[in-house]
DNA sequence: TCTGGGGTCCTCTGCCCT
DNA sequence: TCTGAGGGCAGAGGACCC
């Protein structure tokens, strides 16, 4: 008789969730440390604006992330509300890169503030990965002033939720310090998930929350016990497979360190609604002339122009064409979308309007349109991009976007969470 | 309460082609 | 020639993430 073939090895724990505390907040006490210990907030400081990040003095206040700045102030008068300075933050993120890069090339950047990974290859270089879990932290701390919660599990979303358990708390009652590091050792995936709230996984945001809820779920274990059948049906088929492997602990993501951008865009609210057609026009010059100079710095182009419009009444519309080649210049994708504009009704006035490019490949040889003189802009676009590395990006602008006297309109949109209080 | 900006992914619908 | 099924694709919108 022959012996059963032992199980598969279970995963180590060797993916690392490392996520910094209020990062934008964080960066800016640094420069500001006579705000320390007080509620401040990083976000837009208009009447349109929203909270990117909060201190957690300011979430003791009821405050948090992506709320109307009009609310947070109403919550705390002696609120301390900064403007933010994204290019900062980005330089920052990209030296806190370059140290968790020093201990393994498998790093996925999610965004600005945190990252996944995977450190099952570097134990012998720099021991286990709770090790060097301990070492990441104390590193950011002593190197650059800032703090930062780190999961270790044997996957990445629950490496996630690992970090998110770690984090300090704040809220009505006060601030704790968190655990900083918390690992979910292999064979205790479940133990460590069931008992979470189902809005904990990725993916269960306040409309699956209401569905799963009408199916009597709260806790991811109630979620892992449904048939998938039965979650199928309630979320739709990708959703619903993948929300159920989830709350079964089944995750076969792996970190990824060559993303690469799908999309790019770039929209803005306007302090007031907006409906001189001209000047609708305008911002789609200027900012299809920014998603052009991305695209640029990617290298690659894209063949779907998308034009989005926001009413005043929050009602949002899309309308997208796809071309037969690429595209990455400014002229390119304002032309294709003034004609977008040109097919819908604005006269109820415009709070949001905004400009993307998707369906994006890597930029090779180029063939002309029929329609469209592109390697005239090709060259225009490329000289204009050396200008801006030379000068910076506000050294030169599309003429369209100069005011009648021809002097240049004040740019809009220094703002990334919301236009800028007036005065 | 009143909702930013930059993304990704999914679903639904309509159209075209076979 | 007409009709229906099914696949592929584009367009639009929604949900979600940080």
């Amino acid at each position: 008789m022959t012996e059963p073939p032992p199980p598969p090895p279970r995963p180590a724990a060797s993916i690392l969730h490392v996520d910094m505390d209020a990062f934008y907040v964080s960066v800016e006490l640094r420069r500001r440390p006579e705000l320390r210990g007080r509620p401040v907030v990083v976000g837009g400081t208009g009447d349109r604006g929203v909270v990117a990040a909060a201190s957690y003095e300011a979430r003791a206040h009821g405050i948090g992330s992506a709320m109307p700045s009009v609310r947070a102030r109403r919550l705390c008068p002696d609120l301390v509300f900064l403007a933010g300075d994204h290019a900062h933050y980005a330089e920052v993120s990209a030296q806190i890169m370059g140290l968790l890069r020093s201990y393994t090339p498998l790093v996925e950047p999610l965004s600005l503030d945190e990252a996944f990974l995977d450190v099952g290859g570097v134990g012998r270089l720099h021991g286990p990965p709770e090790v060097i879990a301990h070492a990441i932290r104390t590193r950011l701390i002593h190197e650059h002033g800032l703090a930062a919660s780190v999961g270790v599990a044997p996957s990445t979303f629950l490496a996630k939720l690992a970090s998110e358990a770690a984090k300090p708390r704040a809220d009505r009652a006060g601030t704790r310090p968190g655990a900083g590091i918390v690992v979910v050792a292999p064979g205790t995936e479940l133990e460590f998930l069931h008992p979470l709230p189902v809005r904990a996984l990725w993916g269960v945001g306040p409309a699956t929350h209401d569905r799963l809820e009408r199916l009597g779920v709260r806790t991811v274990g109630e979620l892992a016990a449904l048939p998938e059948a039965a979650v199928v049906s309630a979320l739709g088929d990708a959703s619903g497979r993948h929300l159920h492997r989830l709350a079964r602990g089944i995750d076969e993501r792996r970190v990824d360190p060559d993303q690469q951008p799908k999309s790019v865009s770039h929209e803005e609210t306007f302090a007031e609604d907006l409906r001189d057609p001209d000047e609708l026009r305008r911002e789609i010059v200027r900012q299809a002339d920014a998603v052009g100079q991305r695209l640029r710095r990617h290298g690659v182009v894209g063949r779907t122009i998308t034009l989005k419009v926001r009413y005043g009444d929050f009602r949002t519309i899309t309308r997208s064409t796809t071309r037969s080649v690429g595209v990455d210049t400014g002229p390119e994708i304002a032309r294709a979308a003034k004609v977008l504009l040109a097919g819908i009704d604005t006269s109820a006035g415009v709070r949001l309007i905004g400009v993307g490019v998707s369906g994006l490949v890597a930029d090779g040889p180029r063939q002309l349109e029929l329609d469209a003189p592109a390697a005239g802009w090709d060259d225009a676009s490329r000289a204009v991009d050396a200008i801006r590395d030379r000068f910076g990006d506000g050294a030169i602008a599309p003429a369209a976007t100069a005011g009648p006297d021809g002097v240049r309109v004040a740019r809009r949109g220094r703002q990334q969470w919301g236009p800028d209080a007036p005065g």
